[in-house]
DNA sequence: AAAAATAACGTAAGCGCTTGCAATCACAAT
DNA sequence: ATTGTGATTGCAAGCGCTTACGTTATTTTT
């Protein structure tokens, strides 16, 4: 049987009211009683009922994390899982748990029927990714639910959001195919506009491209996968004769348009580089490795977490944008060779 | 402000457990009023409250997925995430909500520990993966918290698995390298012998080497790596002069093992052929594209999740294994050539 | 030494929901 | 007319915890 403060508080004989203060730091309790009581509720392992707790103050310790459903798709992204990890041990720390729920298109038309959401199982969420609709942010937004956004921006509300800095890190790798390999004729490949971080990446790419006076060229995609990367770099070939290098919006893409290169007999990075942004797990074990801007979506997850529990718990006033820096991983899809390269980071590990 | 019983009962002119029962669906409630009850509650947007109702009832409606913590690796491999995603739609289609946790060694000592157990925040869990250690499992096991296995397996008490096949799928694949490329002198590449799934496709690769009389040779690893394989493929070389193919444990090890061959100037598959397990996103992607046999783990995560809701919903008894079928992915590592693949699974899908 | 402040603790009223039991009512059976 | 039956509903006691407030014992202040 469960213990609770009850049974706790006859063996130690006082009342549960007491225990309730001992086991929560509240002053008002004598040291001796205090230390009494800490000592059995540890022996009998004694843990709160996280419902009752839940009901007497109105908080759950629990943070929502809601992402986008993108069912059937074999995903090449080791987003969710990362980001994941760093939520829940940031949450950890403080003392929450992390309610898990994917959303589609159905479910976004009202936040509040979400069920998390509705039934009051979270403090806040943490919504992930660039699929969310403005309006479904909007109406948590306005039902004073505390939540941050993670690789999204609304300008309509004032809200909280973490994001890895898109425009330094495309420019970086922009710059990088200028400044070490006199690459000049650069094709960038877009997500829809309505994508922050695709708006954001190609900013990068424009000001490097914007600094030599060289002439920038987008590709729209309607997605951001392999598929349309593929058809992304047909695409480009026949705009773009004379196309030196194709910097992806991700490392997805990149795969794509590279494949394509190589449908066309074209050699990647000899007669067109190709870069891409994420440093997925086998970036570095793809032909030839891929040039590509790291994003800590660990760090992301970790910060996203304490924004939200500072919200939560010390009531912090709403906006507040962070960037994570991102790291520029030189490899050989560029034009770099192999030995430019750091041997350590050219092997991800990988279990199961 | 939230609707509560209390408010559609006043609207409604009946008592909150009238409310009550009419929600949840008990019978004893005339048909007007019933109907009356439940357009209000509709039109007012109510949702009960979790705390609440589960303090009342005892049962959270949420499953814990409790998975190792690997912490600072960056995996290559697609399972926590599809897992999840399999997991949250069958559990919602039932009501259920998910409440993620990562645990590592010290939070294995005590299960009742594990907060989202102990605080009573869940009816069930779902436990992911062989790391958990058996003396953790036992521990939920006799303190009567429903779970289930998800590749794992304990002979010691009698519970629920939901396993992919494994000795089937590693026979296929070796019986694949054996008749449709004539190779005879093959090594296998196992995880730790205490991992089920190690020992599983072990089996699969002796059964099928038995038919045919050939000699087995197994390389152990500490972990199923990149680096492991790497490792393992130049102790196989060493070990095995005549070695003609390696069917690593999974596909993480294979990648390793093929980069140790080209480092050895070994051609694969014409030098040594190479296959693994998992079927992991970028298989298809990788140099030369990679044989191996396809488990879905979307499909094992929705089995996990019908399971342990009927072990807390209808009390159903443990002792249930089941087998998700697999299949086997031909592509190049194994010798075939690219003729022989079907073009629509060789470009996996990707965002972001 | 009396009054006032303080410390330590208990009492009890919730939090929003479920549910056993009793109450009420309409109707049928005696 | 009396009793029984079943259908419908309300009452109220929890579920395990927090917390405002009251009570008592102990200091401190004057």
């Amino acid at each position: 049987m469960k213990p609770s403060l009850e049974t706790i508080a006859e063996k130690a004989g006082v009342s549960i009211a007491t225990v309730s203060r001992t086991l929560n730091d509240r002053a008002g309790v004598n040291a001796d009683t205090r230390e009494r009581v800490l000592a059995i509720a540890r022996d009998m392992g004694y843990m709160p009922n996280a419902a009752a707790k839940g009901l007497a103050t109105s908080r759950t310790y629990t943070l929502g994390l809601i992402m986008y459903d993108r069912a059937p798709q074999q995903p090449i992204c080791n987003f969710p899982d990362e980001t994941m990890l760093g939520v829940d041990h940031e949450a950890r720390e403080h003392g929450y748990h992390i309610i898990t729920t994917f959303v589609n298109q159905g479910m976004m038309q009202d936040a509040l029927r979400v069920p998390i959401i509705g039934q009051q199982r979270t403090d806040g969420v943490i919504l992930v990714g660039p699929e969310l609709k403005a309006s479904f942010i909007i109406q948590l937004h306005s039902s004073n639910i505390p939540f941050v956004l993670v690789d999204n921006l609304l300008n309509e509300t004032r809200s909280d959001a973490i994001l890895c800095d898109n425009v330094a890190g495309s420019y970086s790798i922009t710059r990088h195919l200028i400044a070490a390999h006199d690459l000049h004729n650069l094709a960038f490949f877009s997500g829809p506009a309505d994508w922050l971080s695709s708006r954001e990446r190609c900013q990068g790419y424009e000001n490097a491209l914007g600094e030599v006076g060289a002439e920038a060229r987008v590709v729209y995609m309607e997605d951001t996968t392999m598929q349309t990367g593929y058809r992304a770099m047909y695409e480009a070939l026949e705009r773009f004769p004379d196309l030196e290098g194709v910097i992806a919006v991700n490392d997805a893409t990149a795969f794509g348009a590279i494949r394509a290169c190589k449908e066309q007999g074209l050699r990647v990075p000899d007669d067109v580089a190709v870069v891409g942004f994420d440093n997925v797990g086998w970036a570095p074990l793809h032909d030839p490795p891929l040039t590509t801007v790291r994003i800590s979506w660990r760090e992301i997850g970790i910060q996203a977490a304490r924004r939200l529990i500072d919200r939560i718990d010390r009531d912090a006033p709403a906006s507040f944008q962070l960037r994570i820096g991102t790291e520029l991983m030189v490899r050989q899809s560029c034009g770099c060779s192999p030995d430019d390269q750091d041997e350590a980071g050219s092997m991800p590990a990988a279990s199961r």
